[in-house]
DNA sequence: GGCCAGGCTAGCA
DNA sequence: TGCTAGCATGGC
């Protein structure tokens, strides 16, 4: 399945891997996607199909591209790095990489589902092969969703770019670009939040990031128990760090862990796309969206994704066959 | 200028 | 348990 390469390219050398992902995979729709969600830390060059983004590899950083070949029904990456890593860097990158692009995700039993709803049907064809596209560790993932609470998508991107030049390490590639790989727990442990007022994060969100980040450099939060603890446990677990409510660990389960069956009924997003997908009169309240997503069980998250994703087409006014 | 953004806390009944 | 004011700032 993985394939090794050397290529010569100037006088670096990079090694070269293919990941096959689990079939359909719409990269059409990743970059569809990543014009209403921008992410700060890639560079997406459309003309080549490639990705490119600074990774931390244990606690080095390392640039990455990742170029898509193939096709939605045989998707392939092929991911080129550095020479200089080791196999056992070279084989946790890859992991972060399958992880990411939510590799071995069979969307066909979730079609299978969601085609009981002629809503959903719609948007099972309209949107063919998209995926998550998922955070590469849970700290950055937990990060991006407290700074992106009540802001919207466009100012959450601008205040992460921020963080990222404060308090990121800055990498050139061999034609002069920079990337930043996202700060460690302890360059956030360091910050106060008089740092951050100036990028115009209000008080309460410095707070409760740099607090956040210290937890984990401290012990008290231990991120990787959360793999083998159930949703219920996480929420509670999480939630009683301040600033961190319900809706926050709910995205950090879709975003950064890629479980399958979280509705965060209290988001505005999904309130908003309810209503434009099922055509109701009313933006639904939470009630309501836990009443309607219940029969979405065991796929909730991918759910709220494709209705998301309903609300972002209009907004990028995606003609509506 | 007013309303909306992929919320959370603290205070109160 | 459930409701609400206040927070804080950009985008449209």
């Amino acid at each position: 399945m993985l394939r090794w390469e050397k290529i010569e390219e100037g006088a670096m050398l990079l090694h070269s891997t293919v990941i096959s992902l689990v079939p359909p995979y719409s990269f059409e729709r990743l970059l569809r996607r990543l014009e209403t969600h921008p992410d700060p830390q890639l560079f997406v060059d459309t003309e080549a199909s490639t990705l490119r983004r600074a990774f931390r590899v244990g606690t080095r950083p390392v640039l990455a591209s990742l170029q898509f070949a193939g096709s939605t029904e045989e998707p392939v990456i092929r991911l080129n790095t550095e020479a200089t890593l080791s196999p056992a860097e070279q084989q946790l990158l890859e992991k972060t990489v399958r992880h990411m692009f939510s590799a071995d995700q069979d969307l066909t039993p979730v079609y299978e589902h969601m085609r009981q709803s002629p809503e959903m049907a719609v948007l099972t064809e309209r949107f063919r092969g998209l995926r998550f596209f998922l955070d590469s560790d849970l700290f950055q993932s937990m990060v991006k969703t407290i700074i992106g609470q009540q802001i919207n998508l466009a100012f959450a991107a601008s205040l992460t770019q921020r963080l990222l030049e404060l308090a990121g390490d800055m990498m050139e590639d061999t034609d002069g670009r920079t990337f930043m790989a996202f700060p460690t727990e302890e360059a956030v442990a360091r910050l106060e939040p008089d740092d951050l007022r100036p990028l115009q994060f209000s008080q309460r969100k410095a707070e409760y990031i740099i607090d956040y980040a210290r937890a984990i450099v401290n012990g008290t939060i231990d991120l990787d128990r959360l793999w083998q603890m159930e949703d219920e446990e996480i929420v509670a677990y999480l939630t009683s760090l301040r600033g961190i409510g319900r809706w926050t660990v709910e995205c950090l389960m879709m975003f950064g862990m890629g479980r399958p069956d979280l509705l965060p009924a209290a988001d505005i997003g999904l309130r908003n796309g309810l209503q434009l997908v099922f055509g109701l009169a009313d933006k639904p309240d939470e009630k309501e969206i836990r009443r309607i997503g219940a029969a979405w069980t065991p796929w909730r998250s991918l759910y709220s994704l494709y209705i998301w994703e309903a609300v972002g087409a209009v907004r990028r006014k995606e003609v509506w066959e």
